[in-house]
DNA sequence: CAGTGGTCTAGACCACATG
DNA sequence: ATGTGGTCTAGACCACTGC
């Protein structure tokens, strides 16, 4: 005689938001430990097992981390193994490990039409532009242009992104506390020009993978909204179906 | 005092080998009711719960499909909702809904260095190739070149394929007993050579998706390969990570 | 109404990491 | 030895479907 339900929401579903929220409030800092799901169900008054289950959904979206014997953490960009974890880029011949960045120019504007859509923010609002290369051992392979929101980069300049050692997305989540959680990726395909061309050491109109792509943190919130171009000479965009 | 653990394997893994055996062994057609999951506890002689956990991940490879109050489906490419369930292309602008199939010549050949090496068969042994367009409404928009050993679909013809309705997977299905369980695509641009630019209505050297996949049945066994041309100037393929 | 998947609990025990 | 996540069980009850 519980629960008339048209409005039914399992109770683990309920603790998930809970501790989104908490991990959104920053109660538990990226790459530390949250608390033991032996605690958690008692400050949340369930069961360890709804607990579980609430956890396992985190783990499963990557919210979360579980170490077996160590104990649940909020997962970090900062993490080696989860730099460039939205990266899809490999290469066709084996070898080369980590790409690294390179920013070119990082300057201020105003947000235009489709900055305003990507970003959720108003048209004219402040915004910040990045343009970087991404290189695999010396080969620059990807031009990145990339758009924030002004207000929540406030400080933001080309020699911190410069002196930056790591992904840019664990240079957001130390510097300015934003984390990333997802990503919607759009994939056309396009011809060079000449600038960019350049840049990645190929022929002018040079087909190219146009990436565009916007992140998000908590709460499906827009944060970032970047295009790249790769150069698929030497690597391709790998996707896992099923 | 049990399990000495180098080989350690937890129960519900076990299980789920074993459902899926009974899958491969084809004991329950695609798109009927496995039994209830007290029955398959009986029946393995362990505790619902661990059915349970193994029947979640199946379903949660989209290999099985639970339906509240109703059973647990065998997935099926048959089902409308399943049908291209490994495209990803998507109309730049909202609108039209699921592409249509052209298939315009097959015939027989034998395996290359890379059908051999993509179909994991011998050097010269018989393949079937397909060429085929995909559109959605009256546009062309997709210019496939598929690939399959020839021993697994005896008797392939190309009138079959174009009297059949639906996808190319559900006709594997329901004409050969292959299901297709997960795909793996690697994606790189191209400039469109002369012919496949006249089929899909563009200019030769326009920049096109080419999209390589290998598609998996039961056991990861690979058992078909394809090249698809995508036209992006009014789609692009949408990926989501997390 | 009966049958199915979905949730929740409480408790026992196992595997892994660390001191 | 202790604490953490991971597995497994048995049983109760809820929500959904269809007869």
């Amino acid at each position: 005689m519980a629960n008339l339900s048209p409005t039914f929401s399992p109770l683990y579903q309920q603790i998930k938001s809970l501790i989104l929220q908490a991990l959104e409030a920053g109660e538990w800092a990226p790459g530390q430990a949250i608390p033991s799901e032996q605690d958690l169900a008692v400050r949340f008054g369930v069961s360890q097992g709804t607990v579980r289950k609430a956890v396992d959904e985190l783990s499963a979206e990557n919210i979360l981390l579980r170490r077996q014997g160590k104990g649940t953490f909020v997962a970090s960009h900062h993490d080696p193994r989860a730099s460039f974890r939205f990266l899809r880029l490999v290469p066709l011949a084996g070898g080369a490990g980590q790409p690294k960045s390179f920013p070119l120019e990082c300057w201020r504007a105003r947000a235009g039409q489709e900055a305003s859509k990507n970003l959720h923010v108003a048209l004219g609002s402040p915004i910040i532009i990045i343009r970087r290369l991404l290189k695999f051992d010396v080969k620059p392979v990807v031009v990145d242009e990339i758009y924030l929101p002004g207000e929540m980069f406030q400080g933001l300049t080309l020699e911190i992104l410069q002196e930056w050692e790591g992904s840019l997305y664990s240079l957001f989540e130390t510097r300015f506390g934003l984390r990333m959680i997802r990503a919607s990726e759009r994939i056309r395909a396009v011809a060079a020009e000449r600038q960019v061309a350049e840049l990645l050491g190929v022929a002018e109109y040079t087909p190219l993978l146009s990436v565009e792509r916007v992140a998000y943190t908590y709460g499906d919130k827009p944060v970032e909204w970047r295009r790249g171009l790769y150069s698929t000479a030497e690597h391709f965009y790998l996707n896992e179906l099923s």
